[in-house]
DNA sequence: CGGACAAGCTGA
DNA sequence: CAGCTTGTCCGG
C-alpha cells in the first residue's frame, strides 16, 4: 500500500530468477523506512556480505536522502527501477517479523487506512534481536496423535463461544491448546486477553500446567508452543498461528484508540485464516458485530445462566425525585452487604467532579458560564473544605467553566442569591451525601487518582464509590451498584447498549455468579426497566438483546450492515469528497455511488459505504489532504 | 518525517 | 545583497 508501483511484486528469492545482465550484480532489496507519514518504499542493493542475513522481514539500516535511518525489508530480488543509481543498504540491524506477518502488516494498514510502519513497528522488538532461540520440543501425546480417538481437533475458522461471566475460560484456553497439539500442527497458540493483570495470571496459570508460554518476543519469534499476551499480542511474531483465542473479544480494550484505530481480534481472526488455523472468540456477552460474523455457540443454559450474577433493578420511575441517586434500596443493599466480609461495596457513577448541573434555588435559573453559556459547575478552591450534612455548595467554591475554563463566584447570575441545588450531582457530591447517609466512610475512586487508594485498602471492605475506573481497580466486590444506569443506556454511541452490558458483566466478575457460594448483588438503578439490556442482564442471557441490536442496525445501516470511517481535520471535507468521488476522474462510475459521507459537527466528517471492501479501497486510492488529518475506521463515538 | 533548496521578506 | 524565515519537494 501507498507504496511506489514501480517494479510492482516479485516473488522473493535470492536474485535466482534474476535476468542475466544482474547475474553478476548483487541483489536488490525493497525496503520500508522506519518513518511514519512516509508511505513510500525504496531500493537497495545488498552486498553480497550480507547476504545470509538478510531475508524478508529483517531490520536493516539505510540512507535515505542523507539521513541514517532503520527499516524493513519486504522483498528481495525486485526488478530495480531504471535510471536510478541504487545506494547499498548501510547494515542490518537485527530479526524482524516474518514475512507472513509483513502481509499481514500489509492487511491491516489497507484495512485500517493507516501507515505499513505502525504495523511493522508492533510486530518488531523493542530492542535488537541478533538471533533467535531454538523453541522447546514440544512433548505432545505422540501415541494418541495417529489414534484418532478421542475428541475431534478443533477445524479451521473462527467462531464465537458464549460463556457466561463468572466461568473460568481455563478450561477453553486448554482444551484448544490440547486440540492444536493433538492435531500435530505446526505453530503457536495464541492467546489474547484484554488486560495486562489478566495476561499475567493467565500466562501464570498455563505456566503451572506444564504449558510453555513465550517470554519476550524472541521466543515468540521463534514458534513457541504458546503466547499470552493483550491487544499487541496480535502482532506476535510467531511465523505460525497453530490457533488462536480471544477472551472477552467484545472488550472494547482490543481497538487501538489512535489512528490507525485497529481492532486485535480481528487482526487475529485474519491471522488465522490465513494460516487455515482455528480461532476462538470467547465472551459473555458478544457483540452484534461479532455475532454477524461469526458462528455462535452457547452451550448449557442453566450453566451459563448461573454463571451471571444476581441482578437487583431498583426501577426509579416512582421514587421520589428529592431522594437523588441514593434510594431506599441502595442504601439498604450498602448496609446489609458492607460487613458481610466479601469486599467492599462498589457504587459507580460515572461523573467526577461535585456538582455537574445547578440551579438557583431562589429563581430557579441554570447556573451557566456568563463567557460561553456552558453549565457552570462547582469547583472548590480550599481542599478538603468538610461541612457537615453536604449542602450544594461549600464555602470556598466556585463556578467553573469546562469548556472555556471561565470561573465566577458562586452568585445568581439572574438574581444574585448565593444559594443553589445540585439538579446533577458527581461522583464527590455522592459521595458526601452517602456518607451522610451510612454514618460510616466512603472512598472514592477515580481513573485520575491512579495510586492514590491502595488495592489493599479498597480490596479488604468498606463503601467505595468511583467512577467506570473503579470496576477496573477492585477485583472483588460484596455488591456493585449503578447509581444511573440510564447514563450508560442512553450514552449517544450505536454501541452504548453492548457497552452498557459489558458494565454488567465486569460488576458480575467482582460478585460472582448466582450459582456461586457467598456471591453478591449486582443493583442497577433506572427509570428504564423494561430495556433489553436490563432483560438481558436479569436473565444472564444476552441472546434477544443482540438479536434486538442486529435488527436496530440492519434498519439504520450501521455496522455491522455498513462500514463507517470518522475522518477528522481541517481539510476534512476536501478529503471526504475525493473518497465519495465529487470530482474523481478513475474508471468506473463516479456519480453519487454507494459511498456517502456528513458531517459531524466541528471539523468531523463520517464515511459510510457498504462494506469494509468498498470503504478500504476508496481511502486507500484517495489522495490524503495536506496538514493533520485523521482517518478512525469503524468509530464507535457516532 | 526532515533535509535541501528556492522564493520571499527585511534592513541598510 | 547578506541573513533570515517560510514553503515545497523528494528521498533508491
Amino acid at each position: 500500500m501507498g507504496g511506489d508501483a514501480e517494479g510492482g511484486r516479485v516473488a522473493p528469492g535470492v536474485g535466482a530468477l534474476s535476468p542475466s545482465h544482474l547475474m553478476a550484480d548483487d541483489p536488490v532489496i525493497r525496503v520500508v523506512p522506519d518513518i511514519p507519514g512516509l508511505a513510500k518504499q525504496f531500493d537497495y542493493t545488498l552486498p553480497v556480505s550480507l547476504r545470509d542475513s538478510v531475508a524478508v522481514g529483517t531490520r536493516v539500516r539505510i540512507v535515505l536522502h542523507g539521513r541514517r535511518v532503520g527499516g524493513w525489508v519486504v522483498a528481495i530480488g525486485v526488478d530495480p527501477p531504471h535510471g536510478v543509481e541504487l545506494r547499498g543498504i548501510d547494515g542490518v540491524t537485527g530479526c524482524g517479523p516474518p514475512p507472513e506477518l509483513i502481509e499481514v502488516a500489509e492487511w491491516a494498514a489497507w484495512r485500517w487506512a493507516g501507515p505499513l510502519t505502525t504495523f511493522l513497528r508492533a510486530a518488531s522488538p523493542e530492542r535488537r534481536v541478533p538471533r533467535l532461540p531454538t523453541p522447546p520440543v514440544v512433548t505432545g501425546p505422540e501415541g494418541e496423535r495417529r489414534s484418532g480417538a478421542g475428541e475431534a481437533p478443533v477445524g479451521g475458522g473462527a467462531s464465537l463461544l458464549r460463556l457466561a461471566p463468572s466461568s473460568d475460560p481455563l478450561p477453553v484456553v486448554l482444551e484448544v491448546v490440547d486440540a492444536a497439539r493433538r492435531g500435530a500442527r505446526p505453530g503457536t497458540v495464541l492467546v489474547m486477553v484484554p488486560s495486562r493483570g489478566w495476561a499475567e495470571r493467565m500466562a501464570g496459570r498455563l505456566r503451572r500446567r506444564g504449558v510453555p508460554v513465550a517470554q519476550g518476543w524472541s521466543e515468540a519469534a521463534a514458534g513457541w508452543p504458546v503466547v499470552v499476551g493483550v491487544r499487541a499480542a496480535a502482532w506476535t511474531p510467531a511465523p505460525r498461528l497453530a490457533a488462536a483465542i480471544v477472551l472477552d473479544a467484545h472488550d472494547e480494550a482490543y481497538q487501538e484508540e489512535r489512528a490507525p484505530t485497529w481492532v486485535a481480534w480481528a487482526v487475529a481472526v485474519e491471522r488465522a485464516r490465513r494460516d487455515g488455523a482455528p480461532c476462538v472468540l470467547v465472551s459473555p456477552c458478544p457483540t452484534a458485530e461479532l455475532v454477524h460474523q461469526f458462528p455462535v455457540s452457547t452451550g448449557d443454559r442453566s450453566v451459563e445462566r448461573a454463571g451471571w450474577p444476581r441482578v437487583v433493578v431498583a426501577d426509579r420511575r416512582l421514587d421520589d425525585p428529592r431522594t437523588g441517586l441514593l434510594s431506599d434500596a441502595l442504601v439498604d443493599l450498602v448496609r446489609r452487604s458492607v460487613d458481610l466480609g466479601r469486599g467492599p461495596v462498589v457504587c459507580v457513577l460515572n461523573r467526577r467532579g461535585r456538582a455537574r448541573l445547578l440551579a438557583c434555588a431562589s429563581c430557579g435559573v441554570l447556573a451557566r458560564c456568563t463567557r460561553c453559556g456552558w453549565p457552570a459547575e462547582t469547583r472548590s478552591t480550599t481542599d478538603e473544605a468538610r461541612v457537615k450534612g453536604s449542602p450544594a455548595t461549600r464555602p470556598g467554591d466556585e463556578l467553573a467553566c469546562r469548556r472555556c475554563a471561565s470561573v465566577r463566584p458562586v452568585v445568581c447570575a439572574a438574581c444574585g442569591s448565593g444559594r443553589f441545588k445540585v439538579l446533577r450531582p458527581g461522583v464527590s457530591k455522592v459521595r458526601e451525601d452517602l456518607e451522610a447517609l451510612l454514618g460510616r466512610q466512603v472512598v472514592e475512586v477515580t481513573g485520575a487518582a491512579p495510586s492514590d487508594v491502595g488495592e489493599d485498602r479498597v480490596s479488604e471492605g468498606g463503601v467505595v464509590i468511583g467512577t467506570e475506573a473503579v470496576l477496573h481497580r477492585v477485583r472483588r466486590a460484596a455488591a456493585v451498584a449503578f447509581l444511573d444506569f440510564d447514563q450508560h443506556l442512553l450514552a449517544p454511541r450505536f454501541g452504548a447498549a453492548e457497552d452498557a452490558l459489558a458494565l454488567v458483566v465486569r460488576a458480575g466478575r467482582m460478585v460472582g455468579g448466582r450459582g456461586q457460594e457467598g456471591s453478591g448483588v449486582v443493583l442497577v438503578q433506572t427509570r428504564i426497566p423494561e430495556h433489553a439490556v436490563i432483560t438481558a442482564a436479569v436473565h444472564g442471557d444476552p441472546g434477544p438483546l443482540v438479536a434486538e441490536e442486529l435488527a436496530l442496525r440492519r434498519q439504520l445501516l450501521l455496522p455491522p450492515f455498513a462500514a463507517l470511517a470518522l475522518v477528522s481535520g481541517p481539510t476534512a471535507e476536501e478529503y471526504c469528497r475525493r473518497v465519495v468521488g465529487g470530482d474523481r476522474v478513475s474508471a468506473g462510475p463516479v456519480s453519487a455511488g454507494p459511498v456517502s459521507a456528513v458531517p459531524m459537527g466541528g471539523d468531523r466528517w463520517l464515511i459510510r459505504a457498504p462494506d469494509h471492501q468498498v470503504l478500504c479501497d476508496r481511502l486507500a486510492s484517495s489522495p490524503r489532504t495536506e496538514g493533520r488529518l485523521r482517518v478512525a475506521l469503524d468509530p464507535r463515538d457516532v
